[in-house]
DNA sequence: AATCATTTGTAACAAAAGTCACATAGCAAA
DNA sequence: TTTGCTATGTGACTTTTGTTACAAATGATT
């Protein structure tokens, strides 16, 4: 394993030199499914680039999108999942190509004790993680389908680093956790506004935006 | 303290009498403000008995509900904002009497390493509350109005265990971030369903509900 | 009993979101 | 070029939710 010049300012030299011994560097393709629902986990997965998005489905298999996971971030979930031995309840998906860690959950446990940079990476990532969560419910609570797009596209912009968003008005409406001719309905009234330029899986998000 | 003797089957002699030592119980009534928006966190609360719950507002004030805490459960959320000593993003009012050990944040960490039963009790308790946030989050992206108002009056019975539960109209919709009159309205729909009888502050669910 | 604050009921309407049906456009493989 | 698949556009309609306004009921307090 390399790639851990990010990791350096972050965990002591001894807790790097061990997460280069036990950590295994995972390589993921865009829209690889890195966890799915019902599986168990036994890896804790810490992100050196790229996004990985996390989803949540109901009984009728209507998924929602939860929050993306970028460089240096992990997935809390995953440790109190490793923990105690439990299955996943969230699917992830590699949103480009991805790069990370996976740390053994035997390493987990031990490192707890053993250097407090990681007990402090650990309890940074399951207050971050929860934050995002209620993040998430605001978002579906108290904001209209409008706003929900626009967040859904600035974080897009924003993760991609591009103006120009690859998607189908389809993949949105799920992950907005809505029907597709809502989303078209209001990516149009948009694009009338003036704010952006819709073709075929493509969005324009135009500085009016 | 006393009162501890859940806690003996869940956690080590050694730990428990260190809880004894160093944990203040406290006590609330119903309606007290436990925890609010923007206080810092000094201590985790593990609950001894009563139930509490814990709500999010919005930028214009709107509060939502998000779960309750009941015997023996801890606010995960509390845990890392103590280690990380953030501010608090959540509320938590005593939804009845309720009565706690504070655990004060200097012990959380040494305890962490030091009694297994400690750190799978946080584990477990992370893990808990986000499945909570989860449900949350299904709760409102999938289901429509009148599903959520049964979900929280079977709650509110589940807690109380009682079928009479005391609540208005304008509390519920709160908590379910809509507006009274849309609560009325579904609760009017109940009733005449033959699945609940309507008083002043006062619900009661029969045995149709 | 009269007063008052609070809660609940309800009509009427507006806005948001969901659904159905079908047309059209874009792209790629045969 | 034709065929076929997928994506998008849009009208028409329904359902759900939100809003406003006001009436009526309830319970506590003078």
């Amino acid at each position: 394993m390399n790639n851990t010049a990010t990791f350096d300012s972050t965990f002591e030299p001894a807790l790097v030199k061990e997460m280069q011994e036990f950590g295994e560097l995972k390589h993921y393709k865009e829209g690889d499914i890195i966890m799915d629902y019902g599986k168990y986990i036994r890896m804790m997965p810490i992100i050196v680039n790229g996004n990985i998005k996390v989803l949540r489905m109901d009984e009728n298999g209507k998924e929602i999108l939860l929050y993306y996971l970028s460089s240096n971030e992990s997935c809390s979930m995953a440790y109190s999942c490793c923990v105690e031995a439990k299955k996943s309840e969230v699917k992830a998906i590699a949103e480009d190509d991805v790069e990370l860690i996976a740390i053994p959950h035997t390493k987990l446990d031990e490192w707890l004790c053993k250097y407090p940079s990681w007990k402090n990476y650990i309890m940074r990532s399951f207050n971050e993680r929860f934050l995002e969560l209620l993040k998430s419910i605001e978002s579906i609570a108290f904001h209209k389908l409008d706003e929900r797009l626009i967040s859904y596209l600035r974080e897009k912009q924003r993760l991609s680093g591009s103006s120009v968003i690859k998607v189908s008005h389809y993949l949105i409406a799920d992950e907005l956790a809505t029907s597709r001719v809502v989303v078209s309905r209001l990516l149009k009234q948009l694009e009338n506004d003036g704010k952006i330029l819709l073709y075929r899986n493509e969005i324009k998000l135009l500085k009016e935006f």
